[in-house]
RNA sequence: GGAGAGGUGGCCGAGCGGUUGAAGGCGCCUGACUCGAAAUCAGGUUUACCGGCAACGGUAACGUGGGUUCGAAUCCCACCCUCUCCGCCA
């Protein structure tokens, strides 16, 4: 949510700002309606002083047992607190409208964000790595996960429908050794401290991350209790803090958590129906950082670095996109996309999105920080990112490590996971 | 699911219609005392918004939302949450 004070006093420079982002906003009734708020603030305040005074005298009277002085200011003084009810009444009304048209707008992109319509128009800002050369035709994780007798999306489709998957023997393994991988890691090495969250949040919950109240179609909800369930960890994690004043001193505060992810992917019909890219339900490893606002840019470097040791690590060639401005989410105020190359596809697909969201989440969901005990609670930013979308990363292993017998290597890094094996291999018969 | 208790400031805890933003205690900050510290004493210690350069003044907030009233932390209604006991259960 954009601060309504910079909004209302910065209006073209924010309405041209958004344009950047292809979101043509009018934003003049938001400034007529908090116009309207600030003269019925004044006119309210000026009333209640008013008759608090009144009330004042009633106590004295009260207390000296002077009923009759009572009685004959009461019906007055009934007439004067009857007034303000419609003041009031409006007022809510207002503050109610304004709350909803600030909640629809997104956030503004930092001035470093490329101009650009679509993905397309994102720019490389780094690669690492090369990719493998293979001296047969490399297959999809698909093909290479069925010939394993390890991946099956026909029995899924029978429990769950479409775009669920079922995987067993060594890639459930597989998939469980690079969960575990990736927590040590940013655990360990990287300084972030582990949460396990709940799947299922409320509604006050997806808004303060910015998924409510705009795009609800994506989500999976509850029926009694409304309950949404997360499509990433940074909603349950995110919001941890919600209204808290943090002591400066704990900043930058670093969490990872693994979750599975729950996605309706309304509006993909047709797009990557085969395989483990696209899934109503995938597993994810999250990191999230609450950090002091003059910290963020270098935070968010930090962060998406963070991200990438994992690809390093398992040896998978990747590159990085600046998003550009019309490529972004609705709450990201600049976006890099970690994008690991999958030769069974041909293609580089996201792996990891690594967003600083400034003080838009925060402002949201009421997250501060006071730099001394003395000071001034500010909001903090929020910042976040995938370390790494795990189905992601077990089809980039699948199709990067095939061999042409339909065999798998394992990474040397994640074999201490996988109980020191170093290669699935396809069951004879 | 059944029965009960309760939600007040950073924390504990009073208040149960009239200068109560809220006693008291703890914690924290400042000052005095001290070589320093502890102890002691004095003062201070919520957030948001409005006005003001500021000092400061005003308004709101005692789980949330309504209601009653000249006036509500205090009364009424609904909802949410927490805790205890019973049942069920990973």
């Amino acid at each position: 949510m954009l601060d309504v004070k910079y909004v209302t006093s910065n209006l073209e420079e924010v309405e041209r700002k958004l344009k950047r982002r292809g979101a043509t906003l009018d934003l003049e009734p938001l400034r007529a309606l908090a116009e309207r708020r600030a003269a019925l603030v004044t006119a309210i305040q000026e009333k209640r002083t008013a008759i608090n005074a009144a009330n004042a005298d009633m106590g004295k009277l009260a207390k000296a047992g002077d009923k009759a002085g009572l009685e004959a200011r009461r019906a007055e003084l009934r007439e004067i607190s009857g007034a303000i009810k419609p003041a009031e009444d409006e007022l809510a009304s207002i503050e109610a409208e304004l709350e909803k048209q600030l909640l629809f707008i997104p956030n503004i992109p930092d001035d470093s964000v490329p101009d650009g319509a679509s993905s397309d128009d994102n720019p490389i800002v780094r690669t690492w790595g090369e990719k493998p050369v293979f001296d047969f035709t490399p297959k999809s994780h698909w093909e290479i996960g069925e010939a394993l007798g390890a991946m099956d999306f026909d029995r899924a489709a029978k429990i769950s429908g479409a775009r669920f998957s079922v995987l067993s023997g060594p890639l459930a393994r597989l998939e469980r050794a690079l969960i575990d991988f990736m927590l040590d890691i940013h655990t360990r090495d990287h300084g972030y401290t582990e949460v396990s969250p709940p799947y299922l949040v409320t509604r006050e919950t997806m808004t303060g991350t910015g998924q409510l109240p705009k795009f609800e179609e994506d989500a999976f909800k509850t029926v009694n209790p409304e309950l949404f369930l997360i499509p990433t960890a940074e909603v349950p994690v995110t919001n941890l803090y919600r209204d808290e004043i943090l002591e400066g001193a704990r900043l930058p505060i670093a969490l990872t958590a693994y979750t599975p992810c729950f996605r309706s992917e309304a509006g993909s019909y047709g797009k990557d129906t085969r395989g483990l890219i696209r899934q109503h339900q995938f597993h994810k490893v999250e990191l999230v950082r609450f950090v002091h606002p003059e910290q963020s840019a270098e935070e968010h470097e930090k962060l998406t670095s963070h991200a990438g040791e994992i690809l390093k690590r398992l040896g998978l060639h990747y590159r990085v996109a600046a998003l550009c401005t019309g490529d972004m989410g609705f709450a990201s105020a600049k976006t890099y996309d970690l994008e690991v190359w999958l030769p069974g596809q041909n293609a580089y697909r996201e792996i990891s999105s690594c967003s600083n969201f400034g003080d838009f989440q925060s402002r949201r969901a009421n997250i501060r920080f006071r730099e001394t005990p003395k000071d001034k609670p500010r909001l903090v930013h929020t910042l976040n990112g995938s370390g790494l979308a795990v189905g992601r990363t077990l089809v980039a292993i699948l199709e990067n490590c095939q061999e042409a017998d339909g065999s798998v290597r394992i990474p040397g890094a994640l074999q201490p996971y996988m109980n020191g094996l170093s290669r699935i291999t396809v069951p004879a018969g």
